[in-house]
DNA sequence: GTCTATAGTGGGATAGAC
DNA sequence: GTCTATCCCACTATAGAC
C-alpha cells in the first residue's frame, strides 16, 4: 500500500471502481477522488483517460489467460468444457471488467505486444481447427454477453445450455 | 412525407440518425435538428428519450422477426442454415440498430405485448429443445456481435465458422 | 405544438503557478 | 507531482409564454 507507484495506484482505483460500480463510474475525477487528488494530476501519470482503460483491459485479458490455462492443466481431458466453465466464471465474477474487455474494438497498440494471442491460445490448442474455435469462442461469448444483459428468461438455468452448446462442439 | 404524425416523424428521424451515425448520434437535440425544430418540443410527444429508443427496438425486433419467418417459409429444409443466414443479415445490416436491440436489458415495459415472444418463435420451432435454442441463439448473437465489434481477426473469413456452428447444432 | 430560457449534471482535458 | 482555475463540451429535462 505504501509507496506503489503513483501510476499502479490509478489504475488499481480504477479498477476498483469499474468493478464495484461500472463503467459509468470510471471517470477522471472519481478516480482522483479516490486517491486524494484533483482529475487534472493524473495526467501528469497517463496521457488520456483511454489509456488508463487500456490498463484494465490488459489486466483482464492476462487474468482470463491465467484462468484458461489453469484450467486446461486441471482438466486435460476435456478441455473444451473446462475453458468454457473457467471462461463463463471469470466472466460471471467481473462483469463490467468482461464488458469493458469486450465491448467495441480492442486498443491494440495499447496493449502489451502477445497479450491477445496469449489470452486466446488456451482454446486454439483444444480447438486446432480456427473456424471452429471462432464458432466456440461466438457460443461462449454470447452465452456470457446475453446472461449479463438480462435477456434470457429470468428463470432460465443456463448450465444445461452451456452443457450441450459445449458437447455439441467437443463431438 | 408530407403530414405523417410528428411522433412518427419523430421516430423516423431518430431511426436514421442511428443507423447513419450511430448510438452517440442519437440525442435528442440532433432529433430535433433534424426536424427544424428544438429539443423541448420533442417532450411533447414523447415522456423521454426512452420513449423514443423503444419504438426503434420494437422496429428492429418486429423486422427481425419477419426476416426469420420469410427465411423458414423460404428454405424448410435447412431451417437452422436459414435462420442463422438471416439472423447474420439482418444484424449486418443495421449494426447500429442491432446494437441498440441487444445491448443492455430490453425495456420490456414499453414493447408491444408477444413482440419478444415473436421475433424468438422461429428460432423455438426449429430447435424445441429449449436449452439447445438458448446454445443456439448465443452462437449466433456472439458471432455477430464480435464482427461488429472487430474482435476476430480483419482478415478472417468467418462464412466457415458460422457454417461449422450452424452444421454442428443441426446434428 | 412550438418557442425561449434555463436548470442541473456531468464529462475530458489544458494552462500555468507552486 | 500537485494544485487552482478554467475551457469547452454535451446531455436530459422542465417551466412558462405564445
Amino acid at each position: 500500500m505504501a509507496d506503489r507507484p503513483r501510476s499502479r495506484q490509478i489504475v488499481d482505483a480504477a479498477r476498483e471502481l469499474l468493478e464495484t460500480e461500472g463503467a459509468d463510474a470510471l471517470t477522471m475525477r472519481r478516480i482522483a477522488d479516490r486517491l486524494g487528488i484533483r482529475a487534472p494530476s493524473l495526467y501528469k501519470h497517463f496521457p488520456d483517460k483511454q489509456a488508463v482503460e487500456a490498463e484494465l483491459i490488459a489486466q483482464g485479458l492476462a487474468e482470463m489467460a491465467d484462468a484458461q490455462e489453469a484450467a486446461v492443466a486441471a482438466e486435460p481431458g476435456q478441455p473444451l468444457v473446462a475453458l468454457g466453465a473457467a471462461y463463463r466464471e471469470y466472466a460471471l465474477a467481473h462483469p463490467h471488467l468482461y464488458r469493458l474487455m469486450t465491448a467495441g474494438p480492442l486498443p491494440r497498440h495499447l496493449l502489451p505486444d502477445g497479450l491477445e494471442a496469449r489470452a486466446a491460445l488456451p482454446l486454439v490448442k483444444a480447438v486446432p481447427d480456427e473456424h471452429r474455435a471462432r464458432a466456440v469462442w461466438a457460443f461462449a461469448h454470447g452465452m456470457v454477453i446475453l446472461e449479463l444483459d438480462g435477456r434470457f428468461p429470468p428463470d432460465a438455468d443456463l448450465d444445461p445450455a452451456w452443457r450441450v452448446g459445449m458437447a455439441t462442439f467437443s463431438t
